[in-house]
DNA sequence: TATTGTTATACTCTATAACTATA
DNA sequence: TATAGTTATAGAGTATAACAATA
């Protein structure tokens, strides 16, 4: 029994290993990687940011953001703006290819979302869903979550 | 209903960042890294290795394993002993403190899966367990496993 | 005085290519 | 000739600290 939930822990754990190569792999293709990509979702869905913003939302050094808006400059995906009310700060703006990559990864994941649950009867997906809402409650519980790290 | 597959997915991908997040910082306070740590891991598995063994269970360089081991080292985990039998090999093994960790780390996994799922009933778990099979499965009809990945 | 972003510096993980010692 | 591991080099992500420009 115990073994079980340790089997099903290991089950977790490859999961995120193929979900991650995968997902490095997809990115690649695309010229960008997992944190650049993070960036331009952010920016998909909060739109033209200060680096300061993009900072606090990516929870990452603000000497982190210089680096990884450098990169997304150089190959193309975003510019940097000079912010309309202070001049200390930059926004940072989709260019067109970055704004029509960052809408059609939108649209893949949740191509992906359909094809994972794909033949999976309401029912058993319902269970699922339930499950994994169970843990993440349970790491909750246990001061494991993203707001709980937020907090320091 | 779509829609139900995309939040789930994001759920996963929460649950990965914050398993992510959480097991690194548990590892940092043991002067762990995770990729040091799978290195442990491997060797709590399979006994001393030869660097080229363990580049291959790790799926990374040859170069990489040099660096991994050379923290491993510095930091008192491991010891390069010479192979028995090949003078151009070097056997990775513990010291007492790595072995005591790697140990230690095992332990907290099985802990770690057993809070994960408490209280969760027994139907409930299976379900749960059964989504994730599914899940899994579903990645590797679309070429998408630990396995394929290891292929290229 | 506080905030925004950059420069300087450093560490880890990762890779390929060239090279040494050994098989 | 092939293999084990290292040196050389490079790029990405991450961090802290010092600093410039602006608020």
């Amino acid at each position: 029994m115990a073994d079980d939930r340790t089997a099903a822990l290991d089950r977790i754990l490859e999961l995120v290993a193929v979900l991650d190569t995968d997902s490095r792999e997809s990115l690649a293709r695309d010229g960008l990687t997992p944190a650049r990509a993070h960036l331009l979702w952010v920016l998909q869905h909060q739109g033209p940011l200060p680096q300061r913003a993009l900072a606090e939302a990516l929870r990452v050094s603000a000497r982190n953001i210089t680096g990884l808006v450098d990169g997304l400059v150089d190959s193309g995906f975003v510019t940097r703006e000079p912010h309309p009310t202070d001049r200390r700060a930059t926004l940072v703006s989709f260019t067109e290819h970055g704004a029509a990559t960052a809408a059609r990864l939108e649209r893949e994941h949740g191509e992906f979302a359909r094809v994972l649950f794909a033949d999976l009867p309401e029912d058993r997906f319902r269970a699922f869903a339930d499950g994994l809402d169970h843990v993440l409650d349970r790491l909750r519980e246990h001061g494991v979550s993203l707001d709980a790290q937020a907090e320091r």
